[in-house]
DNA sequence: TTATAATGTGACCAAGAAGTCATATGACTG
DNA sequence: CAGTCATATGACTTCTTGGTCACATTATAA
């Protein structure tokens, strides 16, 4: 947590220094990503930011809980109605909010990538304290679909929310490096429901053999 | 491409700065991969270094070059038998082959999906030099798949060529995060069995309504 | 043996990193 | 006005990086 002194700042000096901090996550793997370049850009000295926070780490995880946080907000109204979901109904709603989340904040779509795929020692440390919320959710909402009867029993649920965990980055990162507008948020929605009639059904030309 | 410096080296040597290089690499994003510890390691003086290879890119292409020629090599006698093959037979193979040939080279598996995964600047442009062909091979085999009668024909290609890659991704790293010995590998096919029928048939339990 | 070419070497360089600290500034308090 | 306390500052330290280079050593050839 950032220390009392950087609360106390000014709401536009705050905001001016974690707006630069995002920027630089970003751009760059943890590793690479350089306070010097962060004080530089949001006009601060170096001492000063280490009055704000106590280090590079406590910035970062700092950036990543606002993320989290602003995502589970603006998720909250759709887990809400969950109940009265389906498994692909359910799937399809959090997809559908998850790329509004990440139409109107494209910063914390890349950021959040690059968290997911950074491999540098730190970072699997990191992401170990923020990460199993994912899985879980995701193994969760499979449980529920197999009780409800929608998804096969004989699943490894581990394994089906990992995939699906990946499949999602992938998916995104598919439709997002094509076009990235407003107008376009329903046509990905339309290109959504293929793949999830994909995850549903499967690639297979056969019918309902099992 | 090393310089014909190293190419003269005593092949006990040259592996020996080879092995040290994989190791540093599969342990290290390429940023954070060092030049330094690579010398140490291997007992060779800086300057030797800079005789056998340009730079630093030069050794992690080298070596990323020659494990692809590696797994190609271990892997064109299954390539060979596809025209015999239905789609899922042959992406069978793929996977069974590439399972074995990570089973007898552990570092080459580690260091590949550190490759993949990596998102460094440097890295991007690197693997662009490389992975197109993983891309069209699975785009290959998913278009002669639909023409076989395999595989639907509503499918977007490229999509599912990229979800079946980083899928390869998951469903390896988590058989292999388990158990990693040579009687295992039969277990990890009966796994991946379930897993393709996944891929085929989807995870609804419904049946045959597409 | 001497001359030449190929290799080996580690001190060195410039750049950049994270983090520290003595000092300066300015705002609030009595 | 004087004193106190939070904040601001950038030069500084220490460390590591990729890469260079003048020089030493060894091998080859004449």
């Amino acid at each position: 947590m950032p220390k009392q002194t950087f609360f106390n700042l000014s709401e536009e000096k705050r905001e001016r220094i974690l707006k630069e901090a995002v920027m630089e996550f970003k751009s760059y793997n943890y590793d690479v990503a350089s306070v010097n370049r962060i004080v530089e850009k949001s006009g601060i000295s170096k001492g000063s930011f280490y009055q704000y926070f106590i280090d590079k780490e406590d910035l970062y995880i700092y950036i990543m809980t606002i993320i989290g946080d602003k995502k589970i907000e603006y998720m909250t109204p759709t887990l809400m109605n969950f109940n009265e979901l389906n498994f692909y109904e359910a799937l399809r709603e959090m997809y559908r909010v998850g790329i509004l989340f990440a139409l109107e904040n494209p910063d914390y779509l890349e950021i959040g990538t690059r968290m997911m795929r950074d491999t540098s020692g730190i970072m699997l440390k990191i992401r170990d304290t923020f990460s199993p919320k994912g899985d879980e959710v995701f193994i969760a909402l499979l449980e529920k679909g197999q009780k409800m009867g929608d998804i096969r029993l004989d699943l490894d649920l581990k394994l089906v929310a990992k995939l699906l965990i990946s499949m999602q980055l992938s998916v995104v990162d598919y439709y997002f490096e094509k076009h990235l507008d407003e107008g376009y948020s329903m046509k990905i929605m339309a290109e959504l429901d293929k793949f999830f009639d994909l995850l549903k059904y499967g690639i297979s030309q056969e019918e309902g053999k099992k």
